[in-house]
DNA sequence: GCTCTCTCTGGGATCGATCCCATAGACCGC
DNA sequence: GCGGTCTATGGGATCGATCCCAGAGAGAGC
């Protein structure tokens, strides 16, 4: 570890040394340099040095796997998560890396596209790893299930579908749509849309319901036809914007329910020549770098995916501990971050 | 795999079945069970299908550990990034990750931050796992040399360390720098600055080579003072870019060596009130999303990072196929994406 | 001197799946 | 009827590391 990389002396070996070539060369049984190496167990200061010694001599690195099949106990976890290609899950992912390395586990990883039946394959494919434990960003509800029926411990971040079966960390989602779309209502704005990507997940529903608290909190009136499901995708997202900024009686300001979106109604609302704020105020949920490069910056709800990634670890690793304990769902809060996208409305 | 996620019919078994209890429910040797599963070797159909039921109704999934062990061979890859959270390697990793998927293996990923300590840690344990191949984006050349030894087969991509040893896969730095710096001397732009992290990497080395041969191409004198090293860190990079384009001379035109240090220079022309393309012409290497988003859009070298990933993936697989195959090198092309961002240069 | 404790070491079983090899039975040809 | 081939199955060894357990030797206490 600390000494960095060491490699044999000569040639490189034909074959991997194993622990028993090593207790061969150090003139020791399998079992006293086992403990040697694992410093569990009586050995000997002097065998224990020479142990290592030759051990280090050698390059031997034990056998994971090996290890593993014997102690019925891996140090990996599997991370599964929708498209390592938006910042939001990359920073998940990063913050999960990072902290599973400080504990000395390795991370499988893997990027489901939102695809349930990948989902069903990576699934497998963890359970066929005997990892210690998953986090996964879910698509549908089988996948916990499954995991659980494994005795696997999942934690479901970012969104959840198995409700008090397995724990669970998010952003609290209502609140920071609500309190986003009270600020767009205080600026005077009365037709805010809604662009969202689905609305059954808890994102989606939570984000929604929000938005809709904020309107009946003030005693508004809500046009439905103001929610527009606008689906995964960038450019169909942008053309479904197009649609909406082009309606006859448009929306003065849009809520847009992800970062993905957001860059969607940026990009709609550019085409269209839209002057933000003056013409159309934005908001997003989830706050990505660009929205602090573009001019004016785009008013969003930060939800820091590294914090929320290193949450989901340390769940994790407190129900591996203690398999018996309650299910819990961690809430950490979002905060808004004010840009300049937003303003009062103006008759365009 | 196809029928999605199957689990036992009961409640969940106290233990995960063993290939040994599939194999005494069907009332046959594990053998026997062994070959009705893999399909290698010799099984009556109606065992075959018998033993199968077994599986599937005991919601049996084959340990990869035990697998692995005896057949000595590891359905799985390590992966060694740079920094998740910068969409480069983001895009390179979902590129791996889904070609992986496709070929049935998985992906162990590690993101090192850019600490040559945190690579020798991340490759030892790929070598524990004993991985049957790793795709790094290097920091040092310790590491390639390092997992040589233990005989994984290793592909660099990005950049390269360990040149004629292993393969790598690159985009063509050189000619892509030159080529937008011809641009750039075409439009009538003299004082042209580099602001790069690093000079010794086969990405920084070729990246400056061509920005210094479109200078020599052209018979253009090259202000050395130009080139500015302003390392990995984003905040650190925009207090080198405030200071090079406050200088008393300033460049006309900044060629920043990455989209990291391409969002530096962009913030701190906002930040000193600059207009592109105006009063400062920039150009990156990399396109990342932003750089189409903001106002005038960034002219940037555009390498696709999910490509490279993928044709990291398939060379890393012929070598695995055949080891004694000549070390090779692929060179991706770039191509250079116009955008608002550069102009003839004006008199400030 | 004898027992008891403590340190230290090695033998062998074990984890779960695979695979080589032996063998049994069926069937064929001569 | 006998050797030979082919299908089909089970037994046991194996991969590499760990760990339980037996036991040797040293030292202490009486």
């Amino acid at each position: 570890m600390k000494s960095g990389l060491t490699v044999p002396d000569g040639f490189p070996p034909a074959r991997r040394p194993t622990i028993r070539e090593v207790a061969e060369t150090a003139g020791v049984s399998r079992s006293t340099a086992s403990r040697a190496l694992t410093g569990r167990g009586y050995v000997a200061p002097a065998v224990r040095d020479r142990v290592r010694d030759v051990a280090r001599r050698l390059g031997y690195v034990p056998d994971a796997t090996a290890r593993h099949l014997r102690q019925q106990a891996s140090q990996s976890i599997g991370v599964l998560v929708s498209d390592l290609n938006n910042p939001f899950y990359a920073g998940l992912a990063a913050g999960i890396s990072q902290q599973a390395r400080k504990r000395q586990y390795t991370m499988m990883l893997a990027d489901d596209g939102g695809s349930p039946e990948v989902e069903a394959e990576a699934a497998e494919a963890f359970v066929a790893l005997r990892v210690a434990g998953v986090i996964v960003t879910p698509v549908s509800a089988q996948i916990s299930t499954y995991l659980a029926q494994h005795r696997i411990p999942v934690v479901e971040v970012d969104r959840q579908f198995s409700v008090g079966a397995c724990d669970a960390v998010m952003v609290d989602n209502g609140s920071a749509a609500r309190q986003v779309t009270s600020q767009l209502l205080e600026l005077g704005h009365r037709r805010i849309a809604m662009v969202i990507d689905e609305m059954h997940w808890t994102t989606g529903r939570d984000r929604l319901a929000g938005y809709r608290a904020a309107f009946s909190a003030a005693g508004l009136p809500l046009d439905d036809s103001l929610v527009v499901g606008a689906g995964w995708d960038v450019d169909a997202a942008r053309i479904e914007a197009h649609k909406l900024l082009s309606r006859p009686e448009p929306p003065t300001a849009v809520f847009a329910a992800n970062n993905v979106l957001a860059e969607a109604v940026w990009r709609a609302a550019t085409e269209l020549n839209l002057t933000i704020p003056d013409q159309l105020s934005l908001v997003s949920f989830d706050d990505v770098s660009w929205m602090s490069l573009v001019q004016p910056g785009v008013t969003a709800v930060a939800q820091d995916p590294v914090a929320l990634g290193e949450a989901a670890i340390s769940q994790l690793f407190e129900r591996i501990q203690s398999p018996q304990a309650p299910v819990r769902t961690v809430l950490l809060s979002a905060t808004v971050t004010s840009r300049g996208s937003t303003a009062p409305p103006r008759t365009r």
